[in-house]
DNA sequence: ATCCATTTTTTTGTTTATAAAAAACAGTTT
DNA sequence: AAACTGTTTTTTATAAACAAAAAAATGGAT
């Protein structure tokens, strides 16, 4: 009943590894393997069986030796090692977002699995844990209800974000001296330089580079619903933004101009530099945020006609 | 498959409505029934089936007529009307918060599935549901751990708490003044003041009505995460006050107190003396917890030896 | 004794099944 | 036509079944 995913996950990141290995080179121990691939030694055990069907290694379980650099077809199809509650999560939020769905729509669990061909439990699943991100809304035993991905939303979410986050910042500014993550800040700083250099052909990693500087300073809080609401934030902009690609260059340039602004500030450890940069930065995202919905609103309105 | 938990408290819930009405009266159109009773039709031909097979009423569906007044011995009993994950929630947060769980320890949705007498499905339902209050955290693939209900969890907590509390203070405060809500607190405050005198008889309602006040002040944040932090806060003190009945009578008493001073302020809508008031009360509602903390880790490590 | 491979046991993820409850539909009566 | 009851269809809540994956126990080699 339960998928394959995680083993040709494990199947496929172990070709990876494989590729970079010398040929009759002895893999390593089934253990060491564990750790490195991140799945359980049964997972690892049967992809090493699968590997010897196909003869990518010969030999016997105490010494296996690669036989042949994988090929492109050995890998299984990305969309083979996807769990079903990552495509539930994928394909909601598109019927969420882009299905232009109004407040006080309803969710028609029964609908939604045969839509997505996925049994009602795995919506079930999903529709409790996505309850948490204020978008639905439960009424006992009957079904879900939407509360809409509106202009509201957008601006509850981002209060919340900024009482959360400048209070993160101080936070952060006021840290120990030796504290590792003022390493890890300058290490962001550099990564954000590069990517000003070279934005043109990769504005794309930007999105995760934002999320991690977020993510370090929302951390600083050492609260545990602090650092929480940062999913919230990061699923949002995620989905969101995939499609919405207008000025998505020079917005991305604008806001790393903005980070490396509010890291400056952090580095000063002047409080009050460091609410203005915070909440500078903040209220451009949300602008972004907020034209980013009447763009999505007019164009799914479009699609309905 | 699924209990007769919504029918029976129906059922009883129509008993209790029977015993203060008149023998031979016609009782209400379905409809009606429908709408006071709180279910679907379908459970309130249910009931009324089956109180016709009971002959607590006569006749036939077009006008049912009382028949006899219901004897105590008709009702269902109380444990048959609690839905399972009522019943799950309650058993795992005795579970929780009486077991005296670590941080790092691991729990085992099928042990506790056998523990609780139900299904797996209710666990993992629940514990879907309940990931969101921060004392328990999943691992994919794997076990959900937990992150256990200590100081630091008290003391995150009420960091988030006063955040979003005097925040939604000041909002409650700068409410125009002709809000309902101004109503609603006047109200309060007079249930405040009568519980104030019958006290030691009934300290029990103070939790409703603490919860009752918080909510109101919280709620005119209008903001749906501020609103929605509340279930925690209520899930926490629901559950871990009913095992901390030291000094309850003081200490609810001087709530009381605290809280129709913080009604003065806010209808004073002085934002300074709001907020004063406001911190006043929280601090002193943290002590409360986090003594009440000390107890109960203390008395669970009795219980282990 | 420690490390590793094999085997067995346990636990989790997902689907399927089914009764309870809700909602929709269709006539009837007032 | 509004409000009611009878009937049918949908949808939800829960359990149960079962394969995948993880974890633990076992046994063997260095």
């Amino acid at each position: 009943m339960r998928g394959e995913t995680v083993f040709k996950k494990t199947f496929n990141r172990t070709l990876e590894y494989l590729i970079t290995s010398e040929l009759k080179r002895p893999l390593p121990s089934e253990n060491i393997l564990t750790e490195r691939l991140k799945a359980s030694r049964t997972t690892v055990r049967k992809v090493l069986e699968e590997l010897h069907a196909r003869k990518i290694i010969k030999g016997s379980a105490a010494k296996w030796l690669v036989a042949r650099h994988p090929k492109p077809t050995d890998f299984f199809p990305d969309n083979e090692t996807v769990t079903t509650s990552a495509q539930v999560e994928k394909k909601f939020m598109e019927w969420m977002l882009r299905g232009d769905r109004k407040a006080g729509d309803i969710v028609n669990g029964l609908e939604l699995a045969r839509q997505f061909e996925v049994s009602t439990s795995a919506i079930r699943e999903y529709l409790n844990r996505f309850s948490r991100f204020g978008l639905i809304e439960r009424r006992p035993n009957s079904s879900w209800i939407i509360r809409g991905f509106t202009k509201e939303f957008a601006l509850e979410l981002f209060e919340i974000r900024e009482l959360f986050e400048t209070r993160s910042a101080i936070a952060f500014a006021t840290q120990s001296e030796n504290s590792p993550t003022w390493q890890s800040l300058r290490k962001l700083e550099s990564e954000h330089r590069a990517l000003l250099k070279t934005i043109s052909n990769r504005h794309q990693d930007f999105s995760d580079l934002d999320e991690r500087f977020h993510r370090l300073v929302n951390n600083a809080s050492k609260n545990r619903f602090i650092v929480d609401f940062y999913d919230i934030i990061s699923l949002i902009f995620h989905y969101h933004y995939q499609w919405n690609k207008v000025d998505e260059k020079q917005r991305n340039r604008a806001a790393i101009l903005e980070h490396l602004d509010y890291i400056d500030a952090l580095t000063s450890r002047d409080p009050k530099r460091v609410v203005l940069a915070c909440m500078s930065h903040l209220n451009s995202a949300r602008k972004t945020l907020l034209a980013s919905i009447n763009v999505q609103s007019a164009s799914a309105a479009d699609q309905q006609q």
